[in-house]
DNA sequence: GCGATCACG
DNA sequence: ACGTACGTGATCGCT
């Protein structure tokens, strides 16, 4: 079937504008809007698999409509100049695409979509037109379909018009709409309306009369009077809106429609441009076959050989610098790169005489040997390695994460774009799903090319990862916390906690009795049997079966989020059985059940701590996450009391308190702030007392409630919309008390605005340490968006300074207790807690340790303060 | 694969 | 006017 795609350029690179963050590249061009259109189109291409495509655009020029009516689009607002620029650039790109651009002197671009729209559909073409802008629903045809992208949280989806879906969503056709239009008027398009005629009335005069000149036959009938005098008096006007706000259908485009023929979009311009704008994920699209990326994999050498291998091992041992790469899967070692040029790269398989442990040991000592031996992923090769905190040993991710926290991957085809301009073929490209280690097993050859790029990448992106390091000030956080901080997160996975297999499946038992019971109970109250974890049947159920009143929808219905069920529990004993069956079952199946899968032969869980993972410098924890383990409901928390120490032992729990607070008095130097904490008992208390200017012992529990929530607030980047939210005031109230505060800390307020002023300025903010979070969004023209990059550029230095702190101390307590050669080991860290796991001998010692070490991690103008408590099991240690 | 929900700091 | 508190991960249902 013949199909085109005919897009409307303006009001698409508007659509991306705001849409998409500001994004930048080196050259400091603005690309955002550009990217989001590429991406809509690339969208639209694949999905309608068209094969004709053309783009439309205005010109400056004036058309038809200027000189009907002097005033069109004459106020319209001036487009901001991040947007202007991207136009020429847009237009480029197309080009470089080989995708024609259409302009008609005297016309808009929605003349020139009208017209080719019409004109090819009546030929049996299948047309899609591509446009932000809602006026071009008139063009709605049975073979004409309008898409509109609409962006949304996840990224773009496209709303699709045809006639039926005009009127379902207007109560109008395509023709009648553009009378409703015109009655109404556009401000945007500067398309006069008749006065006191809105939507509403515009809509139902339309749907009632189908025209503007059969409503004015039928003047006398038309209701509200209000109306009806309206279009009496400027009936002329809006025939002249209708004129303006309808679009041409035949003018002069001289567009065939072989002439909108796609061809290959993948130039070697295109992807010059695409390269230079720096769109990964565009560049992606550009498969092999379309570029000259120098052959650097010709160099690339697969060794299966003993003897070869000991020759290369001789050499590299007087190298300096070396890129390595373990290959472990399932415990099992099947390979090692090695590269110390360019022409010096080996992937060496793990077969015959070279076993897995030869390799792993020769690494190691290669590692000693060399000033600096870079990796990717240290702390999976460590158990294989004899290699200790001090070592020679980099890791290449970790520096990729610090260069950018935001990414969600630093894979070596990652490092190679990004640091070495080099496009490279993935992992996935290479092998798809297939395992590395088994290919190489296999002999697969490109199982050997994806392994000597991970030696090679690691080897090339080195220096330049230290060069950037050193520029942008994060060279000493990378060497002195970021590659120590590897060693005691491994040190903590390989120790595990212990967990009572039998007492967590017996709680779990006893959860799902009662969550049998209280499913029963709910199929009862409902009248029927549902899935009650379906948000979707139990919004149907509460809201429309039972008609409960209900409060937030979500896009797909209504919503049922604990915080709506509340509000409804006291009147209908069904939500208060529904919310307590959800809290039973997260128990149950992500805590009791969860976890019990995870325990290892050992009687322990060994999961894992992520160090390239956030955006503020914080570690997180998987397989499974054991830094959400219930703590704030009675219930939930008895799950802690299966964790256990080993036989010997007890627990000793330590952590910061209010560590965020002290670390936003130190970086503000707000006086009062800092005083507060000189003698600080209850800061949530003091806050109150300041703030609301009353005796510290004559603060009421309400009181100080409001001020913690602000106290919350102001490190989370205050708004007063999210304040008004959480203590369920009005946002006139919030923000009186965010003005209280600010007038109370105004060194806390110059410290905000600070650091928002210079996340603008820089692009990124950084904690006491030097550590970056860049954030693009500061520079969206989206208010949303702005919005939250400046609540962002609050937070950051303070949730990651705190961060930076706890990774300190952890380093400390870690070496410590190895140096004193102590038996107890850190088993858990969850942001501003150490658990430590302690031989009963030492529990003086190890308290005063972590104590000592959380204490003086860092020296502020306030002093940190840490809660240490001991029990036999996490539930007492708290 | 994604949204809704809910567990933590 | 816009529509939110900051940072995470696991599970479930559904397309």
């Amino acid at each position: 079937m013949d199909k085109l795609v005919l897009i409307d350029g303006h009001s698409i690179l508007n659509r991306a504008f705001y849409g998409v963050p500001d994004l930048t590249n080196s050259e400091g061009l603005h690309t955002n809007a550009v990217y989001g259109f590429l991406n809509i189109m690339f969208k639209i291409l694949e999905e309608e698999k068209a094969d004709h495509l053309a783009v439309a655009f205005d010109l400056k020029e004036p058309t038809f409509r200027h000189k009907m009516y002097d005033a069109y689009k004459g106020t319209r607002k001036p487009m901001p100049e991040e947007l202007r620029e991207q136009v020429p650039l847009m237009k480029e790109v197309l080009a470089s695409m080989n995708i024609p651009i259409m302009t008609l002197p005297g016309y808009e671009a929605d003349d020139i979509l009208g017209t080719l729209a019409k004109k090819n559909a009546a030929n049996g073409v299948e047309v899609s037109v591509v446009s932000g802008d809602r006026d071009l629903l008139q063009l709605a045809d049975t073979h004409i379909k309008i898409r509109i992208p609409k962006t949304s949280r996840g990224g773009t989806e496209i709303h699709d018009y045809y006639p039926e879906d005009v009127k379902r969503e207007y109560q109008v056709t395509p023709i009648e709409f553009i009378d409703v239009k015109a009655l109404m008027g556009d401000a945007s398009d500067n398309i006069p309306g008749v006065p006191s005629i809105g939507e509403k009335t515009a809509t139902n005069l339309i749907v009632a009369y189908g025209s503007i000149e059969n409503a004015y036959a039928h003047l006398s009938e038309i209701k509200p009077p209000r109306a009806q005098k309206a279009l009496a008096e400027h009936y002329d006007l809006a025939q002249m809106s209708k004129e303006l706000a309808t679009i041409c259908i035949d003018c002069p485009v001289e567009f065939s429609y072989a002439d909108m023929e796609v061809g290959n979009l993948y130039t070697q311009e295109a992807y010059e441009y695409m390269k230079r704008l720096e769109f990964k994920s565009i560049l992606a699209r550009f498969d092999a076959d379309h570029m000259a990326a120098p052959d650097v994999a010709s160099n690339f050498q697969v060794i299966r050989d003993f003897g070869q291998a000991e020759e290369i091992f001789v050499k590299a041992e007087k190298e300096k610098n070396l890129g390595m790469q373990l290959v472990v899967e399932q415990g099992q070692i099947y390979g090692l790169a090695l590269c110390f040029g360019e022409e010096a790269v080996y992937g060496i398989a793990a077969e015959g005489f070279l076993t897995g442990q030869y390799l792993a040991d020769t690494m190691s000592r290669l590692v000693k040997k060399a000033e600096a031996a870079w990796v990717l992923d240290l702390k999976k090769q460590l158990p294989y390695l004899e290699v200790e905190d001090g070592s020679s040993a980099r890791d290449a991710q970790v520096a990729g994460y610090l260069l950018n926290p935001l990414k969600d991957t630093y894979d070596y085809d990652d490092l190679a774009r990004d640091y070495l301009g080099m496009t490279v073929p993935s992992k996935a490209d290479l092998l798809g799903k297939l395992s590395l280690g088994k290919e190489l097993e296999r002999g697969n050859e490109k199982a050997g090319i994806c392994l000597c790029y991970m030696g090679y990448i690691a080897w090339k992106a080195a220096p330049v990862l230290k060069e950037k390091l050193k520029q942008e000030t994060m060279w000493n956080l990378f060497l002195n916390m970021e590659m120590p901080l590897i060693y005691s997160l491994y040190h903590m996975e390989q120790a595990g906690i212990r967990v009572e297999k039998e007492t967590l499946k017996a709680y779990g038992d006893k959860l799902k009795i009662k969550i049998t019971q209280l499913e029963q109970q709910i199929y009862e109250e409902a009248g029927e049997t549902f899935n009650i974890n379906s948000p979707k049947q139990l919004g149907e159920i509460l809201f429309e079966k039972m008609q409960l009143p209900h409060g937030k929808k979500t896009k797909t219905g209504y919503s049922t989020a604990a915080d709506v069920l509340e509000k409804l529990a006291p009147d209908y004993p069904v939500v208060h059985d529904i919310l307590e069956y959800r809290q039973l079952t997260k128990l149950n199946s992500t805590y009791a059940e969860g976890l019990y899968g995870f325990i290892r032969d050992d009687g322990r869980i060994h999961g894992t701590f992520n160090q390239t993972i956030t955006a503020t410098g914080r570690i997180s924890s998987t397989e499974p996450n054991l830094q959400n383990i219930p703590v704030r409901m009675e219930l939930g928390r008895e799950i802690r009391k299966v964790f256990v120490p080993e036989e010997g032992y007890t627990f000793v729990d330590a952590d910061y308190s209010q560590i965020e607070l002290r670390i936003l008095a130190h970086m503000s130097g707000d006086e009062r702030l800092i005083g507060a904490y000189r003698d600080a008992q209850d800061i949530h208390a003091i806050t109150a007392s300041e703030v609301f200017h009353i005796p510290l012992n004559e603060v009421t529990p309400l009181q100080r409630r409001n001020a913690k929530a602000v106290n919350f607030g102001i490190v989370y980047g205050i708004s007063a919309f999210g304040l008004s939210e959480d203590l369920s005031i009005s946002r006139k109230e919030a923000l009186e008390y965010i003005n209280k505060y600010f007038e109370t800390y105004p060194g806390v307020k110059k410290f905000l605005d600070g650091e928002v002023a210079k996340g603008k300025e820089m692009g990124y903010v950084e904690t006491m340490y030097g550590r970056r979070r860049p954030i693009p969004e500061l520079k969206s023209a989206n208010f949303m968006q702005r919005s939250f990059g400046e609540r962002v550029a609050m937070n950051s230095p303070i949730q990651g300074t705190a961060a930076d702190i706890m990774k300190l101390a952890m380093i400390a307590v870690d070496r410590e207790l190895r140096e004193r050669n102590l038996k107890s080991r850190i088993v858990l860290q969850v942001h501003d807690e150490l658990l430590v796991e302690t031989w009963k001998e030492e529990q003086e010692e190890v308290t005063a340790l972590l104590e000592d070490k959380m204490k003086h991690a860092a020296e502020l103008k306030v002093s940190l303060e840490v809660e240490a408590h001991s029990g036999d099991n996490w539930f007492d240690a708290k």
